[in-house]
DNA sequence: CAAAACCGGTGCAAAAATTGCACCGCTAGC
DNA sequence: GCTAGCGGTGCAATTTTTGCACCGGTTTTG
């Protein structure tokens, strides 16, 4: 759009640190974009930029201006989004930070089923952990988040929250598997995998290892990937972690599933959120709406 | 500023009503506007105005667009402000909607010492009904509303509210002037003067005297004018109604002012509040502030 | 019922804004 | 002290925007 071209160059300068880089990647001339940078400051009034000898670098004003930019496009889009709703169009884009545990099995199914309906909306699915994906709605890079247990909370506006138990993995012939629920203790005794200390699941187990003075957790196998270690168990006589909802509980991939009692492990909470205040484009506040009657199911 | 230009032009339409009347009013010639406003309509994808035969009209998805627009506006004056105020300027303007019972003491008095700490903030005050001064924040054309019991409260985020109880002026050789207190029968019993129907204090009184089966008020004199009823007192031996943030309760300017029972008339709200959702420019957001703890000492 | 008054839209040339090119002065790094 | 890279500027070329004249259509007016 017209009116957002000052926008783009401002934000090609800030990501190519220097006027000349932004010029050749924007395909005009460095005294063109200058002089457009320069006009802009002029107009706005306050100088967004600090000349260093090596090229030009943010200041506050322009880190204000920035954001400005970017809530702006979102903005925009937005309007785009309600003007093609009205006139039943029905189509947008929705995207989507979350953690990992939601990609096999919840968001498939979520989206699939959202687009039986709007075949017209496109997704953008991203595995953020908790930190990051808090910093994609500030930057607006993301529309929501789906993530265990977020950090700062001061931009993320929770829509829906549902609490999981720890459920653990094992392969049908584990003894365990007999058993309803299970305790912590038994789980720890046998050879186990975890995820790296980031992650919400892990987080609460050590925490409940250490309140409860039993030995510490000793995984035989860490990973990032709770792809890797609901794969693992199928091959070693081993246990996993995981919450429920990043699981298939019916049994038909191989693996039994658990859950650890809530008397040694608190559960997660799994929050979906955006960004506070933001007005979503349509496509997208539909979709969240969804998302919050489907983990409405998994309440305890 | 140079972005925001496209968006003047189709303001001037909207008002206008027709192109060229609008290009008259922007001086330029009606072809370039109307050249302008194709090219937008077909980079942003749809239309936004209806062609009559007499002139254009926004159709739904324009409605959208002029909202996008004026709070586009006002957005971009935030930035400017909050640029403004980083480097230490200070300046600033603030635009308020309030009932006209706060304009010859409370404002004044509080804009006067908002202004002795910063003087490069500008005030625009104007006296507006509560119907009329959720719509003024609405169109982002007042930052603040300052008003008794407002209506609607969908678009209005009450940010400080404190009860008012009605007070009776009278003059100074008024018997009643001597008790603490009044009774509302003893100054129905009183030739009165009151404002019309659609204030608060009117709402308050005629329900209180309808439900205690008390004969309804008969005012000598109703007006619109919180003014004229103030002064009115003082020239015949009559009674007045007001809320007190309204008053000077000092006796210096010649009137006597008494609280009415709380037995007898509920306490009006005066509510201080923005636009739900919007963040405000930076010197509004601190004189919210400052409003707020002045409105608390009003504390009842 | 016809003329006049407006309306939005368009072709074309004039005017204005933007861009590209050549070049300046400056600083960091070698 | 030399070079490479930077932001900034004067001037001409180029692109974009505007003004003017005019079209076809509809409503108002006499």
């Amino acid at each position: 759009m017209r009116h957002l071209r000052d926008f783009e160059f401002i934000e090609a300068v800030i990501r190519a640190g220097s006027i000349r880089k932004a010029a050749e990647d924007m395909n005009i001339t460095a005294s063109a974009l200058n002089r457009r940078i320069n006009r802009f400051e002029e107009e706005f009034g306050y100088e967004i930029f600090e000349r260093l000898p090596r090229g030009v670098r943010l200041n506050p004003a322009g880190e204000l201006v920035l954001h400005h930019i970017r809530a702006q496009r979102s903005d925009f889009a937005r309007l785009q989004s309600q003007v093609a709703d009205l006139s039943g169009v029905r189509r947008g884009h929705v995207s989507i930070a979350c953690s990992q545990a939601l990609l096999p099995y919840f968001l498939p199914e979520q989206i699939a089923s959202y687009r039986k309906d709007h075949p017209g909306v496109t997704f953008n699915v991203n595995a953020r952990d908790r930190f990051e994906a808090e910093r994609e709605l500030s930057t607006f890079s993301s529309d929501i988040a789906l993530v265990f247990e977020p950090h700062h909370l001061v931009d993320f506006e929770v829509v829906m929250s549902v609490d999981q138990p720890i459920y653990v993995l094992m392969r049908a012939d584990n003894p365990l598997a007999q058993q309803k629920e299970l305790r912590l203790r038994d789980c720890l005794a046998q050879p186990h995998v975890a995820p790296s200390a980031q992650y919400a699941v892990r987080l609460l187990l050590d925490a409940a290892a250490k309140k409860t003075n039993m030995e510490r957790l000793r995984p035989i196998a860490e990973s990032e990937s709770f792809d890797f270690m609901r794969h693992y168990v199928l091959h070693e006589h081993a246990l996993a972690f995981q919450f429920p909802i990043g699981l298939s509980l019916s049994g038909e991939h191989g693996y039994i599933a658990r859950p650890l009692s809530l008397r040694d492990v608190p559960p997660g909470s799994l929050l979906l959120g955006q960004l506070r205040g933001r007005t979503l484009p349509v496509a997208s506040a539909r979709f969240v709406m969804q998302l919050s009657q489907a983990m409405q199911a998994y309440h305890l």
